[in-house]
DNA sequence: TTGACATATTCCTATATTGGAATATAATGC
DNA sequence: GCATTATATTCCAATATAGGAATATGTCAA
């Protein structure tokens, strides 16, 4: 067996560092393609492809407005990495609460 | 080119199902090898395999113990996956507020 | 030392991928 | 119809993968 296809799941297609960047683009409202081109400097291809694979796993919508294609991100599907990720929230959250209580304990000390 | 390794980054490493039940079941605190064998119900090889990608990506740390290798989870290198999911947590928060408007003024037609 | 246990590594195959280059498709205006 | 603009698709190469099977490595205990 090989790799999971990117087009699996969220997981899958975000792992690609350029589709994040896509999709950081897309965060502030819905561009057409060449849009995108100039914005991020790569070639044409590159991006429909990017965009192809994210509009396969939902990511992103495209809506066609006379020759242009305009594509719009679909935040809803990233929530399943959000969940998971939260999931893990408290191992900072400890982190953070260590690093409170060592600061608190050594203000303490002070005023000793 | 080729898709970026595994081992490149957290984002390529979790993308894998597979390691994400890994990750999941070291959560609750550290584990040899052959606990997570029989609470996953893999091949050891497959095991050892994915938690060797984890521990190259820093996902998790390895400790010798006699014969056995204990591995705990790092989850400080889930952060950045938190950090840039989060980035889009705004989406979700709108949507939210939404639902709630909707129900606030189905409430209000209501009352009237 | 030998055997048993715990885990890692190697070899294999099938498969998907990214980027680049070239080309195809589709819509517009003249 | 034709040229132009906007975007997608195809073909290619190199590469990395996950799983399975077999095997190697390392450690303990008698």
């Amino acid at each position: 067996m090989a790799r999971a296809q990117t087009t699996l799941d969220s997981f899958n297609a975000i792992a690609e560092h350029k589709r994040r960047l896509v999709l950081e683009k897309l965060a502030d409202g819905e561009r057409p393609v060449n849009d995108l081109v100039h914005a991020l400097g790569w070639p044409q291809p590159q991006v429909s492809k990017h965009l192809g694979v994210l509009k396969k796993v939902g990511l992103v919508n495209e809506r066609r407005v006379g020759r242009q294609r305009v594509y719009r991100m679909n935040a809803d599907r990233l929530k399943p990495v959000y969940e998971w990720v939260k999931s893990f929230e408290r191992f900072w959250q400890h982190q953070l609460d260590r690093i409170k209580e060592r600061a608190e304990r050594k203000a303490k000390e002070k005023s000793h």
